[in-house]
DNA sequence: TATAAATGAAACCTTTTGGTTTCACAATGC
DNA sequence: GCATTGTGAAACCAAAAGGTTTCATTTATA
């Protein structure tokens, strides 16, 4: 399975998760809204998939792209675990560490 | 300025910042605890200064890298605009929006 | 049934990435 | 002064990314 972090490095990936957030649409209905390819944006959507990002289920001879944004939870986890470091920059911690930093 | 999302996409960037989180290291430090070269390194480190996520500072002959974690805000903001889609299942609206997607 | 619509996938291309080795240079240390 | 240490940058490479066009297949429709 694709890395997460990666899938969502791309800009036209994030935009289409954005777009399919709240209500899932067919591929043709996201490519639609690209002035790349529909190829182009099939393969975008192929990442988002293979990252677990987007899930993909027929109905007719539609293909329907839902958001499974749970999957960004390793990236929150990831980025929460240095909120600190810029949030409570009057932290002791972070205090006692830059004034080591500093006397060194 | 170089993408944030592109700079941590790579697990080896993800890596050296996790390194000189709490600590800044010089180049040499930072790339010793690589098995690729200093010189892959060291592009790494440019990439992540690039994205503003590390600050290089002279000292003698060495340079030790900073790490500027606010800059993952942007990352922060961006994934927890859709933390309610995954955290809050049972939302009105969710529950709402997934009938609504049901039943088409 | 013949056409059109919605996709998936292949073949091909150019640019970026992520690495490597090598070389030049400034700051230190013997 | 000279060898060593710590870097920055260039030249080069193979593989991965991101696009394009084209073609085959399946499902609806006139």
């Amino acid at each position: 399975m694709r890395d997460v972090f990666q899938a969502i490095a791309d800009p036209t990936r994030r935009e289409i998760l954005g777009m399919i957030a709240y209500r899932s649409l067919n591929v043709n209905a996201v490519s639609g809204q690209f002035k790349i390819s529909r190829a182009a944006v099939y393969k975008h959507i192929k990442i988002l998939r293979e990252a677990g990002l987007v899930e993909i289920k027929q109905e007719g001879r539609e293909r329907f792209c839902h958001a499974k944004m749970e999957k960004l939870a390793v990236v929150s986890d990831w980025v929460e675990q240095y909120r600190k470091l810029w949030n409570q920059k009057l932290d002791s911690l972070e205090a006692y560490l830059e004034k080591l930093q500093n006397k060194k």
